[in-house]
DNA sequence: GGCAAGCTTTCATTTCCCTTTCATTGCCTG
DNA sequence: CAGGCAATGAAAGGGAAATGAAAGCTTGCC
């Protein structure tokens, strides 16, 4: 995972830098404000570790800028101050977790795999195919951004297809995903919800491609 | 939003049910550790406030627990401890706030409206969704700077849809988030509360949609 | 060609949602 | 304390969308 570490103290920082790098990160470092700002505009880290007493423009103003442009990247904020307002500030201005100096390395590596942890978790919740995108929190189809209108049944069908991109799957294995236990479905409606899915993914760049005898499989369209 | 208040104080209990059921949430109240770990684990809330000092499980293992289910909900401290160390205890557990006994209700009621800002995501104070505009601290609702006459279940739900706007929530989930446990209502009671609301939400360029099948979206008229 | 598998349309049934009505409750007011 | 009023939520009827069986048609494979 690519990290930014923003530290001003060059000890602490080569320290942390080091330690990170141990375990596998790759850690670009910022000095300061101004520094980290700039990175963080246009490219792309898994997660930052911001310090909040900074030259040039402070972690607060930093991790309100980066919120601001909408980037979602999880921070962990490192402090001398312990007071809880500059807590309760850092994570209303959007940080997931803070630190107060001086800390145990052992903590700050365990904080940092639960953040990667849970943002990693969180991108299971967006699958994607083409230009077709699926929340699964909210069960919503997007195509291009454009929501995509579907019947209870057809997200059903088309959540399994979408899990199984690449793989085909039987009209038999779908039925029994699509119904609960106790309901008979025959296998032959499948085919109504795979042609009534194929006309809403007509310009979707997704189509789903009968395999005879196999059963249906997703795929990008070519 | 629904709250659960874990208090073994009665007095204590009763009052800050009061005053934040007056705030329009729906406050379940546990009077011991073990009665708020079972139903932290089987009920959804919106917040949790959580006195350290209870009988039978303390506070802190009340949290423990709680999140070591991956329950992410926000959870507000409130002890007599004022000591840094308890502090740090609770915050290390996984609070994302803490409040010393004795303390203001003001406070405390900030201090709610700011967790649950943040839990959703939001930054800004006042919730907004296209004309329609939402003040947390007074309840009040207003469309282009017209207050909007709303019943308190009218408010209650409008402001569990606006909290999720471009989401559908479904009629379970809302009726899960506007009464208390003690309470009983059909869902199929959110089906008036939406009917009503979208009459005197015709003019403010906002909509209540239907999901079939999901629940119901606040989204911007077009 | 012949057969089986899949495609598509039709349509009756079911499910879910909308809307109105009305009894009940609690609160305000005189 | 009575009467009025607003809020609440259960019940029921109507209607639209979703569902899935049936049946005829098309396609691919031998």
């Amino acid at each position: 995972m690519r990290l930014l570490l923003v530290e001003d103290n060059p000890d602490i920082a080569l320290w942390l830098q080091k330690a990170l790098s141990a375990s596998g990160h790759a850690v670009d470092v910022a000095a300061d404000g101004v520094q980290a700002d700039q990175l963080l505009s246009y490219e792309p880290y898994a997660l930052v570790i911001l310090d909040i007493g900074l030259p040039r423009m402070d972690g607060f103003e930093v991790l309100k800028r980066l919120r601001r442009r909408g980037n979602k990247v999880p921070v962990l904020v490192l402090t001398a101050q312990t007071g809880v307002d500059a807590r309760v500030h850092g994570l209303d201005l959007g940080a997931d977790d803070y630190l107060g100096k001086p800390f145990e390395l052992a903590e700050l590596e365990a904080r940092v795999r639960a953040l990667l942890r849970r943002s990693q978790g969180k991108e299971d919740g967006a699958l994607q195919c083409g230009e077709l995108s699926f929340e699964p929190a909210s069960k919503r189809y997007s195509v291009r951004g454009q929501p995509l209108a579907l019947t209870p049944r057809e997200m059903a069908v088309l959540e399994v297809l979408l899990y199984r991109q690449g793989k085909p799957v039987s009209k038999e294995a779908l039925a029994e995903q699509v119904v609960r236990l106790d309901q008979d479905l025959s296998p032959d409606a499948m085919e109504i919800y795979v042609h009534r899915l194929r006309k809403k993914l007509a310009d979707s760049g997704v189509v789903i491609l009968t395999l005879r005898g196999l059963g249906y499989m997703l795929d990008v369209a070519k």
